[in-house]
DNA sequence: TAGGCCATCTGGTCCT
DNA sequence: AGGACCAGATGGCCTA
């Protein structure tokens, strides 16, 4: 995908003030010696750096498939991912907390058939899904919304 | 074509 | 010394 810009600087700063010890006659050796094992290090040094990124990567795309996308046929920019994520924690977070409060779940229903969502108590009640594409109810719940930053 | 997002390279810093 | 992590630079791809 990218040009290849290997060793353009390679040979910058790396062989300054290094004395060959065999004297002059081998420093031309010994200089590119030096120059291929810089090399080297550099390359596996990327090489690390590439695997690195990648197992990143890899667990921003399983994040991504816990945290709600309400059909948004796009994938979700690493950015968006995390604050979906903080949000759909936040959320988590917060039902927790009024589920301990109401203490039985017939409560915790009444709350929200109350304050929340006439709709959704059918659905809590008869065990459906509540969260599904493009829910408003599920879009209240978490609050965050892919915006222009 | 500009802007957003991304992969990769690179050099610096910290840690083991 | 070498590896992990980080941030900046660069250039490619895609979309409005």
């Amino acid at each position: 995908m990218k040009p290849c810009k290997l060793n353009n600087n390679m040979d910058s700063g790396l062989e300054a003030g290094i004395q060959c010890r065999n004297g002059t006659a081998c420093a031309a050796k010994c200089g590119s010696e030096r120059l291929e094992n810089a090399a080297k290090r550099r390359l596996a040094a990327n090489a690390r750096e590439r695997r690195r990124m990648q197992g990143l990567n890899t667990a921003f795309d399983r994040l991504r498939k816990v945290v709600p996308q309400w059909g948004q046929d796009k994938k979700l920019s690493k950015y968006e991912t995390l604050q979906m994520a903080l949000s759909y924690i936040m959320a988590l977070t917060r039902i927790l907390a009024e589920a301990e409060r109401y203490s039985t779940e017939k409560d915790w229903i009444d709350f929200h058939c109350e304050h929340l969502h006439q709709e959704s108590c059918h659905h809590a009640y008869t065990g459906q899904k509540v969260a599904g594409e493009a829910d408003p109810y599920a879009q209240r719940l978490f609050s965050f919304q892919p915006d222009h930053y």
